[in-house]
DNA sequence: AGTATCTCCTGCGTGC
DNA sequence: TGCACGCAGGAGATAC
């Protein structure tokens, strides 16, 4: 399941073999996916350059001219790069292909269809699934004044609102419960009720664990060509995520597991409280 | 405005 | 071996 890391690491392992190439073909085999692919994308995008690959939250975004190719990867989403893939063989749930003028092929492979490929022409920004985007938490808009601030008042769940993407963007669940084990912080406890000072340590926890896994992302996909296109999912050792009833990495008791917000959420109930 | 619930979908693990 | 079932989850849509 992609999180942050694992679309920036897909983002710089698609970026060297795409960017500034002229796009031949888009191929569609499946357009039902979270919204429909337009009928219109094909003639939207053939014939024009890919000037930059970048990224927002867990969107992926093709910049082209002053458009962009807005892809989220949902739930079982992949990309891959195809070198002189036009006749590569297909597999189940092989949705889109971007052919590429030096014959690259771009394959988009989503089991779930979670994921959605649209157009948008005109300022990323404006983007109604852009514009209500929270900081990007790797950046220094992400802070614990900025959090501490907009929390005042909520009565939800600090697990809850942390994976909220409009107060921050790319905290799914493995890594929710991941910082919060780091910031020794019960998920249940009140968003609106955690001191400033806790949530420096939970900023802080945040940022380390999406930084350390994109580093090892990143190490674990040095050729994003020709593999199977998935990025080191899990790569790195999970303190308490699918852990639920195991010891607890500090203290061995044994991990809790509850629902919040109908997602799985682990802790441990004498390291976070 | 904030919160809770529902929804999309397929693959996988479990129990019979 | 096969089937039915529950669960996994990002995040928008919907209903309070």
């Amino acid at each position: 399941m992609p999180e942050l890391p694992e679309v920036e690491t897909t983002r710089r392992g698609i970026e060297p073999h795409v960017e500034g190439k002229r796009i031949a073909r888009l191929v569609v085999r499946e357009r039902r996916l979270r919204w429909p692919i337009s009928a219109a994308l094909e003639s939207l995008i053939e014939g024009r350059e890919i000037d930059a690959v970048e990224r927002r939250g867990k969107y992926l975004l093709l910049r082209i001219g002053s458009g962009n190719l807005i892809i989220h990867l949902g739930m079982s989403g992949s990309l891959r790069v195809i070198p002189d893939g036009t006749t590569a063989a297909l597999k189940r749930h092989d949705h889109v292909d971007l052919v590429l003028a030096d014959n690259t092929v771009l394959r988009y492979h989503d089991p779930r269809r979670f994921g959605c490929v649209l157009w948008q022409d005109g300022p990323i920004d404006a983007h109604p699934l852009i514009a209500s985007l929270g900081p990007e938490p790797l950046s220094a808009a992400f802070s614990a004044q900025q959090l501490h601030s907009r929390s005042r008042g909520r009565k939800a769940p600090i697990k809850t609102f942390i994976m909220d993407s409009k107060v921050v963007v790319g905290v799914g669940n493995i890594y929710a419960n991941e910082a919060l084990f780091f910031a020794g912080i019960n998920p249940q406890r009140a968003a609106g009720k955690l001191s400033l000072a806790r949530y420096a340590l939970l900023t802080d926890c945040i940022k380390r664990v999406l930084a350390r896994a994109i580093e090892v992302g990143g190490t674990t996909l040095r050729d994003f060509t020709g593999s199977d296109g998935q990025p080191g999912y899990f790569a790195q050792s999970l303190q308490v995520y699918g852990r639920g009833g195991e010891p607890c990495k500090q203290c061995a008791k044994p991990l809790k597991e509850i629902r919040l917000g109908q997602r799985s959420t682990v802790y441990c109930t004498a390291c976070q409280r």
